[in-house]
DNA sequence: ATGGAAGTGTAACAATTGTTACACTTCCAC
DNA sequence: GTGGAAGTGTAACAATTGTTACACTTCCAT
């Protein structure tokens, strides 16, 4: 199992973790595991801590009342799980968070992180930025699936990731997760991805993909 | 022009503000006053304050680059306008704000904030649990746009609005900001809510709508 | 190296949605 | 009350997307 590295979370940041169990044993944590495919944490629950993820990756998603399944996003450590929810009116978890590895959490009760934000201004500041971050990682979400096109989604998405550029740049995300991104079918992505490389608008090779005319990509965001 | 109440807002809720001026002076904040239609904030803005809306409402909307406009949310005083964004790293404003009435707002010092949250425990919570229920605004409309079908995203947004009964309520948004609100086209939306109804699972009198097949309803929600 | 899983390309057809246009109704300010 | 703006209903047609199916490639663990 890999071992946890504090400083490298957001929340963390600038603080200067030199002992992390004397860290943890300050804030009064538990600590929980899990293996691959375990369910951590249920849609409906309660959230009435913190809760870090500091070895591993987990996978949220929103299960719909007919059983429809809806991946919302993968997380890696370290970082904070839902670290907003904590905090809102309605403290359930809208989603499922499903481990992908084996999985470590730190679980700290609400009165701590209050405690932390009272007296440390850096940790106060690293959560409010967190919050704040996600926010905006909503919010540009948002945009993009309020384009109507496919197409239109696509230019969006590879003008940011290309910076506006027409060098070469790498998408880690497969079709099919750039589909479940979108919110479209896979073959219909595949379909436009394709017509825009007859079209001389983009070239794909593996993962690499290249605009080559910025105006037309342009035009197509709608 | 009306006038302010401070208590109303989410942010100061519970911190009994009986002299609002001198609450005020004590912020070191200023004063901005804009006539309806006024460019109030410009996409891509530093924002280096807080700015609450005090006086009037206000619409936000992102301004694609090809010139295309997709309107976000409306904000009615007493609230903050983009709270989270004061703290996060990439803190440029991702939308216009234009005021919709006569408006006051006040902008408020980062450091007037921070010094706030340290010193005033019921203030941190209501920072930070606005910025929660946003998150959970957010995360939830990403929710609907995600599902494909226009039937599927009434049916999610009904049966929300009707709090899973087959009891009649209303609707306040009109049929064409519905439409915006999903990012789908106003006639197909009309399209779809006529289809409802000559189907049997809902009735619409005006802005009133009854489920009347719960069941069938749940089904559109592919 | 090899078998199976995951990822990709593509085609035919169905289904949904968008576009445009126009008639009609409701609402509101004057 | 009246005129104009905003909201709604609807139709024909175009465009886009989804569905299903299958062949092929790439990747990875054994």
């Amino acid at each position: 199992m890999k071992k946890r590295d504090l400083n490298a979370c957001p929340i963390c940041h600038n603080l200067n973790i030199d002992d992390e169990e004397a860290f943890l044993d300050d804030l009064k944590c538990t600590f929980r595991v899990y293996a691959k495919n375990d369910l951590i944490i249920q849609q409906g629950q309660l959230c009435e801590a913190f809760y870090m993820l500091t070895i591993g990756s987990v996978r949220t998603e929103m299960v719909s009342e007919n059983g429809n399944i809806m991946g919302i996003e993968t997380i890696e450590a370290p970082k904070p799980i839902a670290a907003a929810l904590l905090f809102s009116d309605n403290n359930r978890f809208q989603f499922n968070v499903i481990a992908l590895d084996d999985v470590e959490i730190i679980v700290i009760p609400k009165s701590e992180i209050m405690r932390m934000m009272m007296t440390n201004p850096d940790f106060m500041q690293n959560y409010l930025a967190h919050n704040a971050n996600r926010t905006q990682v909503l919010t540009s979400r948002l945009q993009l699936l309020s384009i109507k096109t496919i197409k239109g989604k696509l230019a969006h998405y590879l003008l940011e990731q290309a910076k506006n550029t027409d060098k070469p740049f790498t998408v880690s995300k497969t079709q099919s997760e750039l589909a479940e991104f979108f919110s479209v079918a896979r073959p219909s992505l595949a379909r436009s991805l394709s017509e825009m490389v007859q079209d001389g608008i983009i070239s794909i090779h593996r993962k690499v993909y290249t605009i080559i005319d910025l105006n037309k990509m342009k035009e197509l965001l709608v």
